[in-house]
DNA sequence: GAATACGAAATCGTATACGAAGGCTAGGGT
DNA sequence: ACCCTAGCCTTCGTATACGATTTCGTATTC
């Protein structure tokens, strides 16, 4: 299955404490045990992984570099998120870059990728009636990930990852919200293999793959609204 | 003047070794005092600054996560760069970035801004007869930061940051390599500029920021080919 | 009773120390 | 002459220790 929740290029320093530490907090934030606004204490993750503080110092900077946690001078490391204008900028962000990516990962697109991307998008479809929406969304992130793994740009491929770890450390999970986002979703996700499949223009997969990210993000804006 | 160099949202720890050396390490970077390949050696560096090495560990960490260099176990860290692929993908990520930040931007930008960016243009024609390549990738990273500096969306502000400052790291500063293309690229400048001031459609004004850069990039590649 | 000042506890930031891993050189063997 | 091996030197990785800073509670005063 695809991995979009790890990572810089190659793993730096496998094996070593600082990198155990990055990996456990990491997953940490992303699965909620470190909800946002979470206030890391050094030393008791230290103590936690059974390592001094060193380590663990190192991995929170990497994670900040990352924009998953805030640092404060004398004050210590708290979970990003939570602030709805995070959450816009962020999905803006991975809205540009993942249309990118997209776009670039089209042409190298073959059709088996399209197959399993289809057939992920009926699981959707079928997940629409006793809709679970933490499902739905790990669907959802697994279909986007067949479209845009190929992007031949690495940078460009870390951006999107960063974006979607962002994301689900907010876990704001969007269609717990806005259930009815969740169909207008499905629909598009089969346009959007529609155009793959055509070798459409690069810049109308952009387009449309930016528009159906944005759309999300302006059913989230309109719902918050009322 | 516009700041192009810097960083994450809000300087972390202001005051901190860890920062210091987090700065002086990254501005040795950017200026070219450390090469790309150059090999980082915790305890010289420690040693220059006046610091222990667990500061300076930091630092590296954060900049390892910026892409400025690379992290190998047990081995050290060495400044990226260097690779002609990697100048590309950078060039491919900022044309994306860029645009997107660019666009963006354009609806705040007020005709101050827009005065600014055209005299420092001016300079650039200027600059185009007795030809200082270092002294125009000067004013054309001033140029683009009036232009996209506005963009209200920090994520994307940031990773524009962090894009310039890989380019700068790895000095190839283009147009040194393809003097040819300064001349057009102070036209597609002052064509940039009109669009903004005409309030033109952002799709536009990002289509054609993109290309600006593309452009300098297929220079840069006609170049080398041959 | 509320506000301020003082002090203790918690936590961070950095230095120092030491063990481990990689690389280089010299010496011996084939 | 060349390769292989042993040992030293460099440099990294991590633990521990300690001073600095913030926070929180308590007592004292108005």
């Amino acid at each position: 299955m695809a991995e979009v929740v790890s990572t810089t290029p190659s793993t730096p320093a496998a094996g070593s404490k600082s990198e155990h530490a990055y990996v456990a907090v990491k997953s940490r934030i992303i699965d909620g045990s470190y909800s946002p606004g979470y206030r890391l204490v050094l030393a008791q993750i230290a103590d936690d992984l059974r390592v001094s503080v060193v380590p663990v110092r190192e991995a929170l900077r990497r994670l900040e570099a990352e924009g998953l946690l805030t640092f404060e001078r004398n004050i210590g490391a708290t979970v990003a998120g939570i602030d709805p204008t995070e959450y816009l900028y962020t999905m803006q962000t991975l809205s540009i870059i993942e249309g990118a990516a997209t776009a670039l990962s089209a042409p190298l697109i073959k059709p088996a990728d399209i197959a399993r991307a289809r057939a992920i998008n009926t699981e959707m479809r079928e997940c629409l009636d006793h809709f679970d929406p933490v499902r739905f969304t790990r669907l959802n992130q697994d279909f986007h990930s067949v479209l845009f793994e190929n992007c031949p740009n690495p940078h460009i491929l870390d951006l999107v990852h960063r974006g979607w770890a962002r994301l689900a450390s907010m876990r704001s999970s969007t269609f717990r919200f806005v259930p009815g986002r969740a169909h207008n979703s499905v629909d598009e996700h089969e346009a959007l293999m529609r155009l793959i499949e055509a070798d459409a223009d690069p810049d109308e997969i952009e387009r449309v793959s930016r528009l159906h990210r944005s759309a999300t993000l302006d059913a989230y804006l309109a719902q918050s609204k009322q």
